[in-house]
DNA sequence: CGAATTCTTGACGTATGTCAACCTTGGTGG
DNA sequence: CCACCAAGGTTGACATACGTCAAGAATTCG
């Protein structure tokens, strides 16, 4: 994998964004960057510590989460190729939550001091930057949505369906599936419910032939019915920029 | 209440925040500035809005929440005076959710055009300006394991500690209780539940000593007692920026 | 091939939702 | 100043989605 490869997942984010120009472009592919193999649940940064630098998802999945008083764990977003999950420590220098590797992934450690020299440098790309920290945050909004006022087979099938949304947007859906290594344990985590519960409605929404789920790939079967169970509207991912 | 009253809350805020010289708050005291009444409830954006300004809460307080699917209300966030709820729509164009004014309240209005002008010329202040907008999406991170995974009566008390620790931070608690102009009803739709199920966790919180919740004021009793019923941390809130 | 995960099932308890009525309070107008 | 009204608060009865526990079956992996 050349390094190219490594931001151009990266790039290709950024560009839909905002106007970025071939210097912003040039910028970016020339940040100092150390990449690191890591395995499924492997930590990356985790609740209070003060990283130097940030972590870029180049393949594979990377997850956010915080453990609650009872002990049980909470999963806060999932992140894809292209995304900076820990982009807020450049800002917010104690992390208020952990991150982790979702399955085996590619991670790009990029230094603060140079990412911040970018910042101040590039105001374009600044810009862009910060539009995805609120993406995020526009998305944490529609988790406190889903966990506060959905059902629990409403909430997996929302889930399923943003994963979708974003996956194809960077071109990593297959069709109407995609590959998602997590285990029902940890879906559960995501959507706040039991396991046992999880499996409950992992059968129904099998049982009723709207989606399935296998070794690691999410498979839509009924694409329509499943927006309405989840009450899906893609419009908080602010996927098209030009809106 | 003169110009400077008004600026006043939120440059307490930024000045905390990072490092803002005199040239930084000069120029934010001369962004022009719309001054509005509202009453509470009334609507400030709306989902699918395409606001041109920002609102700076200078008085009172303001919700963020969204409808779902079955017509209950989630709400995602309040905010105090120096904040600014909607930022966002600096570059979010189009508003995902719905912001509206809690109780009486005194809103700034400031057009994006000054604002994106600001950001450009004063680097601090774009810094300051992001750094909150991070905060934010924290909080909403914290306020996902409330409702995903505490119990009615935790996320009650989690709730009014959060308040209680950012009110004390600007200086608008009084002692131990302060002014919130909120319903039950209205609390039901922070947490998740049911007006029915509020009205037990809060006789539960009052006949126990830990609370009081009465004409729009709430007095914590056993601050201590509600912090481990809570499981709150004050470390997402990142009010230390020294940290 | 064995051991560890992961998944699945059933029985049972409980936190919380819903419905429907009633009570309290504060504000308004006569 | 009282009568009234609307909004908010309170109650009880009942239904149910979901959690917990515990055991066993099916995978996956070394």
């Amino acid at each position: 994998m050349t390094k190219a490869d490594i931001t151009e997942p990266f790039l290709k984010r950024l560009r839909v964004s905002t106007e970025i120009d071939e210097e912003d472009e040039r910028a970016i592919r020339n940040l100092p960057m150390s990449v690191k193999r890591m395995a499924g649940g492997e930590p990356i940064v985790s609740l209070g510590d003060r990283p130097s630098a940030c972590c870029l998802v180049v393949d594979g999945f990377v997850l956010r989460s915080k453990i609650v008083g009872t002990g049980h764990r909470q999963i806060l977003a999932f992140h894809q190729p292209g995304d900076v999950p820990d982009l807020q420590s450049l800002f917010l220098h104690v992390m208020d939550h952990d991150v982790s590797a979702l399955g085996n992934s590619v991670l790009g450690f990029i230094p603060h001091a140079p990412l911040r020299e970018l910042i101040k440098r590039r105001p374009n790309v600044a810009q862009a930057l910060w539009r995805d920290t609120l993406t995020d945050a526009s998305v944490f909004r529609e988790w406190i949505c889903n966990v506060g006022q959905r059902d629990a087979t409403s909430r997996v099938a929302h889930l399923v369906l943003e994963l979708y949304t974003r996956l194809t947007a960077i071109g990593r859906a297959d069709g109407r599936s995609y590959s998602f290594p997590a285990t029902q344990a940890l879906l559960a985590d995501a959507v706040g419910t039991s396991v046992v519960h999880m499996n409950r409605v992992v059968q129904e929404l099998r049982s009723k032939g709207l989606l399935d789920f296998d070794r690691g790939r999410i498979t839509l079967l009924d694409e329509a019915r499943l927006r309405e169970i989840a009450d899906f509207d893609g419009l908080y991912l602010h996927l098209d920029p030009s809106l």
